[in-house]
DNA sequence: GCCTGTTAGTTGTAGCGTCAAGCATTCGAC
DNA sequence: GTCGAATGCTTGACGCTACAACTAACAGGC
């Protein structure tokens, strides 16, 4: 085992504060919106995701990749947002295989009235701590880390000029 | 609702790629410990913590506090690292309450295998994808994020200067 | 047309985390 | 000392995710 596969103090710090943040935001931002809105942060993105999709539609496969969620995973989340009527499920024409997604008028409003709250929770628990300089860097860093983290790039949405719409 | 309030398209993609990798991560360590050594992150993050520990010792709550869990979450793992033989519990003699845990000498023999291909995956994720200045940067961010997530500030420990071992 | 392989999605199961409830012990006020 | 509150930890039930197995439909070679 070569002695620089060991990470210095400098590198451990920011690793063990890194997981940290990674253990505990998830709580945090779901404890937000289950208490306000009875949804699930991954439930909440995956509406927003839909919000902003031309006709507030997207076929599961495109769906699962701007949440970074299997397809596994997704279906059984649709399948609760679907009971809740937040979203339709109907079978693609052009293709028999696949399904699109829909937000229903009940969805959206749910994401017109979510939206403030989980902005608000976004800032207070990390955007405010956060000076300009912070958010470059952190833009920059997270950028190189997906890169890693998902080398088939699939977030390739995010990875150059992201959308200005402030559905999150 | 104040337009302030919203993100600039900045802050909004530092968000969008933080929260991707918040999501991400946990699954690709996880998926290294699984493969390699059958622990899940929290597992072996619990593991290591208590190799670090004088006597490689602590109490639950201590244990907690160091791990960023709750009791209820604590409790459970202790009870399947104990099972597999990692980790033995006895009553602490001062306060009949607390519980010390304590790993085994074939707990301690599981650290030390599973240490270097652990450390590995972390550089290949996230440490090896940034320089120096990205990783000073990196820290001083989440120290700002954590005094956020954590304002009972329970993880002082890494908040100044974290120890030097390389358990991680 | 048919056969093989790939793609799209669903479903069941098992495992982990959260929450609420509970028990035992200790602390503090009086 | 004693009573109420706080602390330390455990347990059981429930919900969500990952994994694997499965069905259905398309696509290409022949």
């Amino acid at each position: 085992m070569d002695d620089s596969r060991w990470l210095t103090p400098q590198q451990l710090r920011a690793w063990i504060r890194l997981v940290s943040v990674v253990e505990l935001l998830p709580g945090s931002l779901d404890a937000q919106l289950q208490r306000d809105a009875q949804l699930t942060h991954f439930e909440y993105f995956a509406l927003a995701r839909l919000s902003e999709a031309p006709g507030r539609t997207l076929r599961m496969t495109a769906l699962s990749t701007a949440t970074n969620s299997t397809l596994a995973r997704l279906s059984h989340v649709i399948a609760r947002l679907e009971k809740r009527g937040y979203v339709g499920r109907t079978p693609c024409p052009r293709d028999r295989r696949a399904t699109n997604v829909a937000l229903t008028e009940s969805g959206w409003q749910k994401v017109i009235e979510t939206a403030p709250g989980h902005v608000a929770m976004v800032r207070e628990s990390v955007i405010d701590a956060l000076d300009a300089a912070d958010v470059a860097d952190l833009d920059r860093i997270m950028g190189r880390v997906l890169a890693r983290l998902d080398p088939s790039n699939r977030l390739r949405n995010w990875s150059d000029d992201g959308p200005t719409k402030a559905g999150e």
